[in-house]
DNA sequence: CGGCATAATTATGAATTCAAAACCCACGCG
DNA sequence: CGCGTGGGTTTTGAATTCATAATTATGCCG
């Protein structure tokens, strides 16, 4: 799991389509793309076979890009291969979930103590910008989570190490594996935002230390909410 | 780029050998190290193209499982891929250096801490091995910088996150693509050594914040030595 | 009737084949 | 003399075919 620096993301691709042609750009990440948004749309389910031969046949290819795809989502940590035994969709445990929520924090606290030392006014005005986006969201759980992704990312693009934005894209996505990823149940929404919006201070008033200890609060605050339901929620299920 | 958890490495190959057989394990993976190797041994070099025909005929192999192993390599960030150009060796520019490097002093500083922290006695025991052997080769660069390594890795995989443990060691593989990788050029052998001592008494000691800074600062030191020739060296080439 | 051996089926791994885009070089025209 | 155009070659992208390991089913024997 290093680090792809991704060059430039054209992005000319609709999200999803069941069986659409798809143009343009290398046919296997289309491919893994899709496989992504069903992967979080639980349409394959974590420890989980993956058919390649029935789904090559529903994107309409062959096996060849199908496997290629698999063999990327293998290396991003998304699905799991086992030798002759095929792929599977990868199963996060509560020490995974806690491990890469650490390193979430780690990696996401040292991005917001730079951007409150080197982001430009610009900068600091789009990420209060989509805050706002944020305070406006509260009672919309979807869209808050999105818009709260996308602030995020966007701090870390700021931020400016595209290796760091890779890492963290990275382990976000496989976040998404568990069915908790939401980080923010109930009641969790409001105090996250109030979080937001302190580091947003910090951020306007270039206090990296104070950034950098709100930031890993934040993703503290978080945690509790996403391994609880974790470590309780499965009596009766497996 | 994120992070396949690599569930446990047999490792029943030999690391080289031109046009060998090769058996046992997925032969993509097999062809992804041996591709590596020669990556990080300069048989392949930055910023050159990568000829997948000619390879895969050079190790025996269609480019079927060539293509899948340039696209694993392509996520980990070794190579490059320009669609309908090919693969070409990943060049890491001054910069690239120094935001990799910044990641490994925070990632590895956080394991340090954590190692100092919760280290079994056993474990505190194989670090303090390592180290002595590593004090004992002050004079062979090579075998310094193998033990260093090693050493590194080892203190990763005590600490006990397998995604940061597989983070660092990609983003260990990369810096390997940067000529001055060696961190240790003349006399800062010494003082990495002086670094580590200092390190293994924290860790002994079980002073978590010490550890961190050490290990923090045991890679600031390693930094200047990196970055320094890389801006310098190359008036002449390119 | 149950368990094991073996055959048939299925799925994965890898090579081969086919299609199309990019590259290269020569030729011709302005 | 320079630049654009055309055809031939090379190379990438993807489908198909082939080989082999694993799984399931079948049937024989205890």
């Amino acid at each position: 799991m290093a680090r792809r620096p991704v060059p430039a993301p054209p992005d000319t691709y609709r999200a999803e389509a069941p069986a659409a042609p798809l143009s343009s750009r290398p046919l296997y990440e289309q491919v893994a793309e899709r496989l992504r948004q069903q992967i979080f749309a639980r349409a394959l389910e974590p420890g989980h076979w993956i058919d390649e031969l029935k789904l090559a046949a529903d994107f309409g290819i062959s096996r060849t890009p199908m496997r290629e795809a698999l063999k990327v989502l293998a290396v991003e940590g998304l699905v799991t291969m086992k030798p002759r035994r095929g792929a599977y969709v990868t199963e996060m445990s509560a020490d995974d979930v806690a491990q890469v929520y650490h390193l979430l924090a780690l990696l996401e606290s040292d991005a917001a103590a730079e951007v409150a030392t080197h982001a430009s006014d610009a900068q600091r005005a789009e990420l209060v910008a989509l805050h706002e986006r944020l305070e406006k969201q509260v009672r919309q759980r979807a869209a808050f989570f999105a818009t709260n992704e996308l602030f995020h990312l966007r701090l870390l693009s700021i931020a400016g190490n595209r290796w760091r934005a890779q890492i963290v894209a990275d382990l976000r996505k496989v976040m998404k594996l568990n069915r908790h990823h939401s980080l923010l149940t109930r009641g969790r929404l409001a105090d996250s935002l109030a979080e937001h919006r302190a580091l947003m201070q910090c951020i306007n008033k270039r206090d990296a230390k104070a950034a950098r200890r709100l930031m890993s609060a934040h993703f503290g605050g978080g945690l509790a909410a996403a391994i609880a339901p974790a470590v309780a929620s499965t009596p009766t299920s497996r």
